[in-house]
DNA sequence: ATTTATGCAAATCCTTTGCAAATCT
DNA sequence: AGATTTGCAAAGGATTTGCATAAAT
């Protein structure tokens, strides 16, 4: 039942490790302990997190496997260069979301709960094409954040966040 | 050929240090020589700037107007209450632009030449809105951001900004 | 054996704060 | 006079950096 012929070889999303370590590889960079535990970590779920963030996460999870605070800022900014990470600035925070495997998509920012919700829309890229033509203007890419209240806080009553700093 | 009859009062706009003037007295805020120097200062031009910018700018006019970094601080953080100014962060650096009497816009920014261009566009109330309804998210305002290459970079050969932080 | 990466503590950058003195109303 | 605001210097928070030691090739 198996077959042993080969299949014209289809890209296939390497796992975010291998891929890191691709890049680093390519970069003559290593492969330490410390970059794979972060790795790992950011990879094991889909959170918008800040270094603070990884950093607590990395300390609950098994103990024994020490990052320091330098390292952790190191690695993600390595980690965006990859094109593994997105970096944004929410708020007056620094948050990383996953990029690599993940498709392109915007924000919806609730000022109450400070969640953040994805959207995608077509009509985006769109508008975002019929400008950069209009400006003579070369697109690389875009930032798009809706502010506001989601459904679950405009029925509950707590403060708004102030919000200068989207 | 004067005329004393009165004509119904228009809502026009007032000027900037009019306005938060009004603004001031509201809160039973004062008017000090400070905030009114950097009210004139701000609105004497349209670009967008940060708190440093205004320190040098404020430096460089007439000298005998000092104005400490602190109160340049506390007063854009006025300001940005009163409606005046918008506050946003672009590559890390906390920039403001005008508000108040300036119709809505987005940008464009050039990672070359870090340049900020303005632009308006219809569409994009629509897919904001649009958006909202499909998420039963209350929209209250939105950030949009273009990054790319502006027409004068793209002949000239300069170093693209890392750009992680819009 | 070499070279790169890590961890630490110190340095930096930007912004905020406490408080006495100066300035408004 | 009484209250608010200012300027200063110090404190904060987030991120980066220099450097000796540890780890990877």
């Amino acid at each position: 039942m198996t077959q042993t012929y080969s299949l014209p070889q289809v890209q296939v999303a390497l796992p975010p490790l291998e891929r890191f370590e691709e890049y680093l590889q390519s970069r003559k960079m290593r492969s330490t302990r410390q970059r794979r535990v972060i790795v790992e970590e950011v990879f094991s779920n889909h959170d918008h997190f800040d270094a603070d963030d990884l950093l607590d996460q990395l300390r609950q999870s098994k103990s024994d496997e020490k990052v320091s605070r330098s390292t952790v800022y190191r690695t993600l900014d390595d980690l965006v260069d990859a094109g593994l990470l997105r970096k944004m600035t929410l708020n007056g925070r620094t948050v990383f979301e996953h990029d690599y495997g993940y498709p392109q998509h915007d924000h919806l920012y609730c000022q109450k709960c400070e969640q953040l919700i994805e959207f995608h829309s077509n009509e985006l890229e769109a508008i975002r094409a019929a400008v950069g033509r209009e400006h003579n203007f070369r697109v690389t890419g875009h930032r798009f954040i809706i502010t506001g209240i989601c459904s679950e806080c405009q029925v509950a009553r707590r403060p708004v966040r102030p919000l200068d700093l989207i």
